[in-house]
DNA sequence: AGACCCCTCACTATTTCTGGGGAGGTGAAA
DNA sequence: TTTCACCTCCCCAGAAATAGTGAGGGGTCT
């Protein structure tokens, strides 16, 4: 197990971080420090953007951008539902597109054992904290038995500094949408039509159109569906 | 500082709780464990709906809700924003209804201290954990200091198990819908119209026509944005 | 007291989406 | 081998959303 000062020195350097590189130092470091094949952080924007801090090949991560397996890797997909920290192996690789990246990723390096912590932020912002393995399966339950926490911790840092880095994350009260607006876009994403919504919240049709229009502005949304999706994204509204 | 034994057995019986009542029995254990006046677990969802778990006394939690203070407290308002946990004492408390709030609070036993820790979930689940104290402002950051730690992983557990606890949350993997499908409502998410969709996809509009209608089938959606709503909801795409 | 945001209502013309149809080809699974 | 889900294409009429304006009353914060 890592011992105290390990987790401790980990997460001082996390909290002293000054920019991106220091990121990518500290992940060598965390992925030395727990002795596994690799650690990855991965930020996922609602907006589709994406950023890797890890230690995988470069190879392999400009395949997953080239080929576009944000949308097929089951991790994302998986965790992206969960709270709970997820073991790979509990994910559904069933489909082929899966399988077919699970084999692409192993001959690019990545281990067959994978725990990936969901990590959240204001404004929808999402990322998952990797550590991958190449090892039997019991090694590694025991592996996130006896790490768990700390990595819960580690991850939780990373964010955190992420988030700072992040330009144009900080003062984002912008995206607040206001009570009538939330109404709007609550009821249009439950699948009624203006004129139901109109109905239900008591207003004519042309006063919700301008709730749709405001929330959609401020939104920054080319149109309704658009402004719905970056809403239920951003968590403004639930589904 | 709480000794790792401590931290262990509230986490362990974090983990073992089968019901709300187990929670609320914990909450006081934390709040002996860290000698302090209140931990607070405070659930808010994105439609307003609230739930708390807390040591706080009956009467400051009914006064909360009569008074709907969810829309006037700082520290909802401030920690829904932030990643970072937060010291109270860091928070906007300049505007009137803020001032009148915290007098409030006061006077029905919460505080002069407080670090709050924010906590996200899927679906823009959103929590807050909150340690609460009357002391010295030395005292307090000497406390957050040393258990600041310990909160973060005490309020992961704690949300982890709410979240299971929450009907309505349960996996509905079932309804898959195809790449296609999938790209077409990715796109739309994104705000492209049909005609740009049909075109980056590199297909006519009809056949687009029958990926949406075929998607908004699968999802028992009314219409295309109820659709995208649902596949994102239901984190069948990305956005 | 002025600035600013929120809520409410109105018009017109144009573009886009929806809900019915029908039809052929491919590939994987049973 | 058949079945079944998937991908591709087509028509049309009616319903819905969008763009570009406008205006007035209410509240809050500085």
């Amino acid at each position: 197990m890592v011992d105290l000062d390990k987790l401790d020195r980990i997460l001082k350097r996390l909290e002293e971080a000054s920019g991106l590189e220091d990121l990518f130092r500290v992940i060598y470091e965390i992925r030395d420090a727990f002795a596994i094949d690799h650690a990855v952080y991965h930020w996922v924007d609602s907006k589709g953007e994406q950023y890797g801090c890890g230690t995988y090949s470069v190879a392999w991560k400009e395949r997953y951008l080239a080929r576009n397996y944000l949308r097929v890797d089951p991790v994302i997909i998986g965790c992206y539902t969960r709270f709970h920290p997820v073991d790979w192996k509990r994910l559904d690789w069933s489909s082929k597109a899966a399988r077919e990246f699970l084999a692409d990723a192993h001959e690019h390096g990545v281990g067959n054992q994978g725990y990936s912590i969901p990590i959240r932020g204001p404004n929808g912002q999402f990322a998952l904290f990797t550590a991958n393995h190449n090892c039997p399966d019991e090694d590694w339950a025991e592996f996130f038995e006896a790490h768990g926490r700390d990595l819960i911790l580690i991850a939780h840092y990373f964010n955190r500094k992420a988030l700072e880095f992040e330009p144009g994350r900080a003062p984002e009260q912008s995206r607040q949408l206001s009570p009538r607006e939330v109404d709007a876009m609550t009821l249009l994403a439950m699948g009624y039509n203006r004129a139901q919504v109109a109905d239900a919240l008591a207003i004519s049709e042309h006063t919700l159109r301008v709730y749709i229009e405001s929330a959609r502005f401020k939104l920054g949304a080319l149109n309704t569906t658009h402004a719905v999706a970056r809403a239920i994204g951003c968590g403004l509204i639930v589904v």
